[in-house]
DNA sequence: TTAGGGTTAG
């Protein structure tokens, strides 16, 4: 009976589902046929010869033999066959082979990491009609399982019932349950009655402690840790070392992670990788490049988790080149076949511009994941195809075995936000359970930029967020493309009020009444932000041309080829004004950044950026500028006709977006 | 022959 039992709650898996297309495609239906097949081929092979083998080898294993049974399901257990490893057990039975103190534990962790709770208590049973309950192995696999799926406290009870077998592992796995269970208070406690009674501390135990005082980002409780560490000697083991580095990150001291990564003798690829992450995680990306590199030379070699961790970085700055050499680099050492490390280049090539390599890759991936998704349908919406990226969600999803998640309805929201989609992004918005304040931004920012401001008004004041700075100024984007100045006013009004040290506001307010000429406003607004000591965003694009980095700012003149730049750049005027009668539009109203209103737009900085491309690279080439601030209209004009004239494809990223400028034409369809 | 640990992608 108990192996029926057993038997029928190891359950079946189902095979996956293959697209089905039925009627003609469109061009666009072939473009997201093609991103979505590449998904649905599946890989059926008959097991019934293989199982036909296996069950002759297990007849061929003598009575007596646990031992080899035992390491058949640990061969399993460390594959990852976790449903096979339990599989084993009953025909163990079957054949009365007798399990013994190693096997029951193995069967435990199968149980727990195929989440099969039913079989793990199934297991618990055996081993106390066996005798086994008191084995040092088996009470720890029974905490993992009753800790994973009852809570630390039950898991604290089985512990406790085991008096006599108590050690190191047991004790430092209740420190783990209560550090990922966020109770890390407790899992502290834990720890410190563990020193008190003197059980040995040794670098797993000191790992798994450091986890619970980052957590608690308690640096007192991680340096009183350090300082034990370095009694026991055990300060410079690189588990202990790595888990201090990591601890001194989680708590905010990146001088105390500095500290102990100078003083290790041996560092490893996790060592590195965490220092990198954190200088990437915290925006400052040349530095975590420099490091990456630094890592390399001291002969390093970075994996697929350095990899992942480092890629985001490329996506920020411009220079898609470090991309490319990390993307070559993954080929070169195999590692380009890693799901985290296929998405992050997606994500990496969507970010740097690169749409087309992004998909072409997304296209090519074996696997896709909620992540592959997310990353395609937000590099869509950042690249002014929302529709696609929507299309393709809707697609994509029915074959996706995971829940959509919050990010990914934020991606989804986006993607209806670039298209204009309000109704679909309504009804998006319906399925998310518990919305966060970001999709009740994106949700005013759908109907803003519709030109529904009743209804987003409406939205803001039934969901209570009248005083939530972040949706309103989603709400005030949308003021700004309708030119609704007397909203504008009260929202930029409302928001120095929420953000009173925010320099944008400011900034915003100030121009509002340039508009309306009022000067002397103006002035006394720009008096109050010097005085206090608040420093207002400037304006930089920047080019990469053969492998250097080409900055300018408004009205720029420190270029060595800036006469040159002028220069073809009045040419190129004359002749747009000549042939397409061009005036330059000169309404600057909602425009947030005083040096550029001051200069004429033909000396913006991405003007300069855009003309030093078109005499620096062959023609026909894509030229391709990163501005830190949007694109004023006049520029975003110029930029379109340029292109035509010149016979260029013009990519300038802003914030949040791609502006893909060809044959007299933006992706954006001039709504930005 | 078995357990507890440090770095990753939207």
């Amino acid at each position: 009976m108990a192996v029926v039992v057993l038997l029928q709650s190891i359950q079946s898996i189902t095979p996956s589902c293959f697209l089905d297309v039925k009627k003609p495609l469109t061009n666009r239906d072939w473009k997201i046929q093609n991103l979505v097949s590449s998904n649905s081929q599946s890989s059926s092979v008959s097991s019934s010869s293989k199982l036909a083998n296996t069950l002759k080898v297990f007849d061929e294993i003598p009575q007596s033999d646990t031992f080899a049974w035992n390491n058949i399901v640990q061969t399993h257990l460390t594959n990852g066959d976790y449903e096979f490893a339990m599989w084993i057990y009953p025909q163990m039975l079957i054949r009365g082979v007798s399990p013994d103190k190693h096997t029951l534990p193995r069967l435990l962790t199968a149980s727990r990491l195929s989440d099969n709770f039913f079989y793990g208590k199934q297991i618990h049973g055996q081993a106390f009609k066996l005798g086994f309950f008191q084995e040092r192995y088996l009470v720890t696999a029974l905490m993992a399982l009753y800790g994973h799926y009852d809570g630390a406290e039950v898991a604290k009870r089985v512990f406790e019932q085991c008096s006599t077998n108590r050690n190191s592992v047991s004790w430092t796995m209740l420190v783990k349950l209560f550090t990922t269970q966020d109770k890390p208070c407790l899992a502290i406690e834990v720890f410190k009655e563990m020193v008190d009674k003197e059980i040995r501390v040794d670098a797993v135990a000191l790992a798994t402690v450091l986890g619970a005082c980052g957590a608690l980002k308690s640096l007192r409780e991680g340096k009183k840790v350090h300082d034990i560490a370095k009694k026991l000697g055990l300060d410079l083991d690189v588990l202990v070392a790595n888990s201090l580095l990591k601890m001194y990150m989680d708590c905010g001291s990146i001088k105390g992670a500095r500290m102990v990564f100078d003083q290790m003798r041996l560092k490893d690829v996790i060592s590195w990788t965490a220092l990198v992450n954190w200088y990437v995680k915290n925006g400052e990306f040349n530095e975590a490049l420099k490091l990456f590199r630094l890592m390399n030379s001291e002969g390093v070699k970075p994996d697929s988790v350095s990899v992942s961790g480092i890629l985001p970085g490329c996506a920020r700055i411009s220079a898609g080149k470090n991309g490319k050499e990390i993307h070559a680099y993954t080929i070169r050492n195999g590692i380009d076949i890693n799901q985290a490390v296929q998405n992050a280049l997606v994500d990496m090539y969507m970010k740097s511009g690169f749409l087309e390599s992004a998909s072409k890759l997304f296209v090519r991936m074996k696997e896709k994941d909620t992540i592959s998704l997310t990353v395609m349908v937000l590099g869509y919406s950042l690249h002014g195809q929302g529709e696609v990226g929507v299309e393709l969600f809707h697609k994509l999803k029915k074959y996706m075995h995971t829940e959509t998640d919050d990010i990914m309805y934020d991606a989804v929201l986006r993607a209806c936000n670039t298209a204009r989609m309000v109704d679909e992004g309504k009804s998006i918005f319906k399925c998310i359970r518990e919305p966060k304040v970001e999709h009740y931004a994106l949700m005013v920012s759908l109907l803003a930029r519709a030109g529904l401001f009743d209804e987003a008004k409406t939205f803001i004041e039934e969901h209570h967020f009248e005083w939530n700075a972040e949706v309103q100024r989603t709400l005030l984007d949308g003021c700004r493309i309708y030119q609704n100045k007397k909203m504008a006013k009260r929202i930029v009004e409302r928001l120095t009020e929420l953000e009173p040290l925010n320099p944008d506001n400011y900034v915003l307010l100030s121009n509002l009444y340039a508009v309306s000429a009022q000067w002397d406003i103006v002035q006394s607004f720009r008096e109050m932000i010097r005085d206090m000591g608040l420093i207002p965003k400037r304006a930089y694009s920047w080019i990469e041309v053969r492998n250097k980095v080409h900055v300018f700012e408004a009205g720029d003149v420190s270029h060595p080829r800036s006469e040159k730049l002028y220069h073809e750049l009045e040419i190129l005027m004359n002749k747009i004004k000549e042939e397409e009668g061009y005036i330059l539009d000169t309404d600057f109203s909602l425009h947030d950044v005083d040096e550029e209103r001051e200069c004429i737009p033909t000396g913006h900085s991405e003007m300069l950026a855009i003309s030093f491309g078109l005499i620096s690279t062959q023609p026909q080439t894509t030229i391709r500028v990163t501005k830190n601030l949007r694109v004023c209209r006049s520029c975003h004009s110029l930029a379109k006709i340029i292109s035509k004239k010149v016979g260029r494809e013009i990519i300038l990223k802003v914030p949040g977006c791609f502006h893909h400028f060809k044959d007299g034409l933006c992706s954006c369809g001039d709504f930005y």
